[in-house]
DNA sequence: TATTGTTATACTCTATAACTATA
DNA sequence: TATAGTTATAGAGTATAACAATA
């Protein structure tokens, strides 16, 4: 493998991470803007996305502790978009549920994020994020296939 | 613009932050098991190739305000692999200038991160890699101008 | 007056460990 | 015994504001 080779994965590398940083400086101040952080933004959008979910999946997938899920957790039930709901059939569980507030505000914030991104990515065709999506598909993937 | 058109634009940005987030998974990894944590090692290697800064732009760099540079510096300082000299034309400035240990440190740091990347991108072909340059340093630039 | 860097302080986010209650 | 969630606690990293030295 030639040097050429290492130089042109270190580029990718860069281009890489300087587009998903200059996407997640807006995302993430248009998330501030509303009184959210990335993490708070994940778990509303999967309430809103996937329904109701225990509180431990919601740990697994956004990787977080179940400490530090309580913590989450708490802050936006104080804020009314979610409440506890105590699961019937196993006691232990408890169930973190988006409410009707919580339901508007994504009905109006996720709509106002997918054009945000949407004129983020304006500078690409169709056909060149197409192609864009099918590398970095392959790679994430592959990359996750690695890790293991 | 159509629904498939905001649907498309939203699915870059699943895979695009997918693929970065494995990526760093990785190189964070990495970066701890040297005793780093991201941000020092950004400074590390801005040194490294760039030579030394005045402290003021190195925060500009990487976006950390003068309080916390003092901090970072501080550490990277302690660790031995960098010293302050001072300015002798502006006695305000302080450079931060890498050591002969830090300096040590990177080459052999550096290249090895540069093979991690390497293998970790190897999934795709030098002409895939070549086309997702192209098109991620177009976006990346594009979002740049569009925040100005 | 403006700028550089430091100090002191506080805050946010996350992790860990001990705990309670269920299973 | 094992699991779900809470509480208490600690730590890392960053920001802010007041400050001293210098321009």
């Amino acid at each position: 493998m030639s040097n050429n080779d290492i130089k042109q994965s270190l580029k990718l590398y860069i281009v890489l991470s300087r587009a998903n940083k200059a996407i997640n400086e807006v995302t993430n101040q248009f998330f501030q803007d509303h009184g959210l952080n990335p993490t708070e933004f994940a778990v509303l959008e999967l309430l809103h996305h996937k329904g109701r979910q225990p509180l431990q999946q919601i740990g697994n997938k956004i990787l977080l502790a179940s400490g530090s899920i309580t913590y989450v957790i708490d802050k936006l039930e104080k804020r009314g978009y979610l409440e506890r709901v105590s699961c019937p059939s196993d006691r232990r569980v408890t169930f973190a549920e988006i409410t009707e507030a919580g339901t508007e505000f994504m009905k109006e914030l996720f709509p106002e994020h997918e054009e945000n991104l949407h004129e983020l990515l304006s500078v690409l065709t169709p056909e060149e994020k197409d192609t864009a999506i099918e590398l970095l598909k392959k790679l994430g993937l592959s990359i996750k296939d690695l890790s293991y």
